[in-house]
DNA sequence: TTGTATGCGTTATCAA
DNA sequence: TTGATAACGCATACAA
């Protein structure tokens, strides 16, 4: 018996399938799929006419009834606060390269910032993915809700959360070396420009706790905002609390360079005014001038325990936090 | 008739799916669908007794099943050299923001510099998206090949494709205003550090027509390597070959800031003894000291526009080149 | 309110 | 070498 309506049921402008192939070709929509697929048993002659018409026909296999029927191809999708922040495009790298070795694919998102529309994405990329893993900022309730039980590595520093895993970075060793390379050129009234809530375990209280032990006054402190502007701004803030500071550790690099501009502007030298040290290990910190010392963290490195722990995920289990320590990268600024 | 194996028949740790579910909660496997989707018509106990069932057995939807019986939603790839070229962020917000708008989801690659991998990335990221955005380097016929009909926009700088469409920048209003403000500042004798193959159009062809017109000596020209060391090895070069030369324009900011770091050594002033001009507009040239002028292309634009032809793609036609500008951004080192 | 039957586009099995 | 036929997991008419 004909079909009637050969292709003609569907809304207009659809995709050609392997039936419509098959039909055009006279053939049946198996014979189609060993031509596409490259199996063996298959006449050279049908195998080449198929093909052409598959071609003419613009054909393409749908990707979703092959997933359907393929055995499974795991997919993570990645979820940052600020691509053009050039911490993150390193710990894509590495996160890509992760999946990469496993032969799975990343699926990359950014907020840009908007941190109200996490959650929508959240949500959005918890539907096209097996596992997430997210730099976030939003409330982890709200979080768990939206990924709706998608396994979800976050990396943006929080307290223990019942499911998620997280990779985390240990502030303690960086500091400490810098504290004590600080002293040992004869500083002993530290400054911190922070940035509070966007970093876990806090590093201002480890700078707190480094310098008490090491004997230093409490450290001066001033919030601002993460960016250059902010650290432009917490310079000056920091010197009119107390102009007396002579070291000033900078939350991460981009608020450093604010740090860098303020400096220039109020005529302060570096290091010879004003040591400075930043956090995050940007490369581009080699460039400036003085070049930057910062506190280092392996942020390849970081993406790539991020998919770990994604695998552990996504094995059922839930993996202790993976923790990451920091180290001194000694340039010229401190 | 009872079915003798409920989901025994499976690969041992296999998803469970909404019959799974159904089974359990006692109810047909449609209900389970309804509940899950949140419509109406269902008993607000059984639903509940439904999802609890549901996350007990951590069901999670099928994409690939979804997807195949859902109104299509697309999704593209988007391959890029190296992430970690501030360049390629700026690119990649642009296309995630021309994607989002457009409800369409991103998959990034990047094949880190190694060309090698292009291709087979190329393959593997043709199988699971409607169309493909590349900055690619090898030839158009093995990229042709390996994405298989899959519609594909390059951004590589290569002369026209007969079927891929295009978006390239068009550097000449950047090279004349840079040459007419070195011309305005008496300089006569120009340098580049090029890195030939990687532009189309070609920077080193604009730059000796503009100078040519505007009455200048040929300029001096130096191959490098795409990076700040191939920018530092290429301007001793560059000086060796003519001491006279005053101003140098970079292939980009990344080479120009190899530049800096060799006329630093030199004992060069810049821009006293040497004026730089870089090319890509990249921000972090303006943290640089002096600040580094460049000639600027709108990188966000350009991942929006090859959003767009993407999507000229996707309805089956071919659009013409989008062509991008580009302009001078003047800061200080020229 | 709930269940039955059907189809989405592909691959795999098995018979012709 | 080819072609029926049956899954894969889900959603949606339509029937109960």
């Amino acid at each position: 018996m004909e079909n009637e309506k050969p292709g003609a049921r569907r809304a207009s402008p659809q995709r050609p399938t392997l039936r419509d192939v098959a039909r055009l070709a006279g053939v049946s929509h198996q014979t189609v799929s060993r031509a596409i697929n490259d199996k063996g048993e298959i006449d050279p002659e049908t195998r080449r006419r198929v093909l052409e018409v598959a071609q003419q026909l613009k054909y393409r296999p749908s990707r979703f009834a092959r997933g359907l029927v393929r055995p499974a191809t795991t997919t993570i999708g990645l979820i940052v606060d600020d691509i053009l922040n050039p911490f993150f495009p390193e710990l894509i790298a590495g996160v890509i390269s992760a999946a990469e070795q496993r032969s799975w694919t990343v699926l990359i998102s950014t907020t840009q910032k908007s941190p109200s529309k996490e959650l929508e994405l959240l949500r959005s990329l918890a539907g096209q993915v097996d596992a997430l893993i997210g730099y976030l900022s939003q409330p982890d309730e709200a979080v768990a809700a939206a990924v709706e039980g998608v396994p979800l590595v976050v990396m943006h520093g929080r307290p223990d959360h019942p499911v998620f895993a997280a990779v985390e970075i240990d502030p303690r060793p960086g500091i400490q070396a810098a504290v004590e390379r600080l002293i040992a050129h004869g500083h002993r009234r530290i400054g911190m420009v922070d940035c509070p809530g966007a970093d876990y375990p806090v590093r201002l209280d480890v700078l707190r706790e480094v310098a008490a032990a090491q004997g230093l006054p409490e450290p001066v402190v001033t919030d601002a905002d993460q960016s250059q502007d902010g650290g432009a701004q917490g310079l000056s803030r920091l010197l009119k609390c107390d102009p007396d500071v002579t070291a000033v550790l900078a939350f991460n690099d981009i608020v450093a360079m604010g740090v860098y501009r303020s400096a220039r502007s109020l005529g302060l030298s570096i290091p010879g005014d004003l040591a400075l040290v930043g956090f995050d290990g940007l490369s581009f910190g080699d460039n400036l001038d003085p070049p930057l010392t910062t506190i280092n963290i392996d942020k390849y490195r970081m993406g790539e325990l991020a998919v770990s722990q994604a695998e552990v995920l996504l094995a059922g289990e839930k993996p202790p936090i993976a923790m990451l320590t920091t180290d001194l990268l000694v340039r010229s600024s401190a």
